[in-house]
DNA sequence: AGATGTCCTTGATGAAAGTCACGCTAAAAC
DNA sequence: GTTTTAGCGTGACTTTCATCAAGGACATCT
């Protein structure tokens, strides 16, 4: 439960409002690889991740993947959809077994209207989650595989310089999704990134010193290549 | 004042409700190249476009840009940071003569507490700005550049099928940045739709049949290594 | 232990797109 | 009317990444 007060929706709720939410709330066990909304269905769910992990992708027509986010224990997923009352946009997967937390979007819509203070709470939330697409987007527009997978480093690294070890949260193929590389690529960017200091053993990743990726995500291609020129 | 009616965000809001928003807010009209805000500046205000197109970029370190949207007419943008009451996490430029509404989000707080309508209005737009996001991540990664400038076409396209033409909007360098491409990348993914039916004349996209350009969006890469087998 | 399967890495190749340089055209400035 | 300039297109080269194919590490099962 403590999971739930975690979540940036649920955070700054009253109690007597969040025990109301999850009172209509369902809590469901999902194995690995289970499905939790399928793209394309009706959205009357939004979900919380109690525990484990869940990928968010679209497929194609075509049968691709572009995956649109991963989270896990604490986040929100899927308010949107349910908000507009439309259909998912994507489709959603455990991929480690799983504790997920389902709440109808029809009570909430009733709770938003009695207490503006929700409304405002998920306007927060959805905000934020806003801001992370577009903070995604400009990484993939700007930043090379190399620099895309420095990023998540530094981004989940418990210190901000120094060494450091991390250990990669789910495994090499959805991690390369995630950061919109294929499994092959994300293979090789962590070649790149020895010369950088970082080493991968098993799924540790094995970071001499964190400044040094920052530097390496912040400088621009110009360095890269005059680093490459030694 | 129709162009206020015609965003999601205030479409369906009863008319006081609206009259007592935009008492607030202040009508500016902007020459080409204005900044309306910088990125880090603290966001105080949403916005509007009642004419004119507006760009917002995020600008990295070393002076890179990444066009995070481009919007006019009828569009708001910001409300996700003027929301959360931090900084604007990108920067706002006019791209054309433009007149633009802000409206302060202090009062805009006040009025949600006020009335949940609002609130559910606002949670329903940046819902929908966030599903449009999702859709662009997918697109950058699973598309190439040339079907992404076939998808924008055939997003302003006014009929369905059949032949027509199309102005482009604002100019090709702003086009190149929206769809994460380089100005002659963005040429020669025009060139590239010479074979698909496309003509490009100034700042015009004769297009011969529109269904062929949906197409090229939906077919997959296996489809145009075919097509350039021939 | 040996066999099997999954996940990961590596290599070779090719396509897509960025970079740099140059030239064209058309509108604006003098 | 000429010059200037900004926007756009084209060509050559390079980098990045996807693809296809093969091989290695490790866990599981019999």
């Amino acid at each position: 439960m403590e999971a739930i007060r975690s979540t940036s929706i649920f955070g700054g709720l009253r109690d007597d409002l969040l025990d109301q939410l999850i009172s209509d709330a369902i809590i469901s066990d999902c194995d690995r690889g289970e499905m939790l909304f399928l793209q394309g269905e009706k959205a009357t769910y939004f979900f919380v991740v109690l525990e484990g992990w869940v990928k968010v992708y679209r497929a194609t027509p075509a049968g691709d993947e572009a995956v649109v986010g991963v989270f896990t224990r604490g986040r929100t997923f899927a308010e949107a959809a349910a908000f507009t009352g439309g259909v998912f946009p994507a489709t959603a997967e455990a991929v480690t077994d799983a504790r997920i937390l389902r709440i109808p979007a029809s009570r909430l819509f009733d709770k938003i209207s009695a207490s503006p203070e929700i409304g405002l709470a998920m306007l927060a939330s959805t905000s934020m989650h806003l801001h992370q697409l577009v903070m995604q987007i400009e990484q993939l527009k700007t930043h090379t595989g190399a620099q895309r997978v420095a990023e998540f480093f530094v981004s989940i690294a418990p210190c901000t310089s120094g060494p450091c070890t991390v250990q990669l949260p789910y495994d090499k193929a959805l991690l390369a999704g995630k950061l919109g590389l294929k499994p092959e690529s994300l293979s090789r960017a962590f070649n790149r990134l020895k010369e950088y200091g970082v080493e991968i053993v098993r799924d540790n990743a094995i970071i001499q010193d964190v400044r040094r990726l920052e530097n390496l995500v912040e400088t621009e291609r110009a360095e890269i290549l005059k680093a490459k020129g030694n």
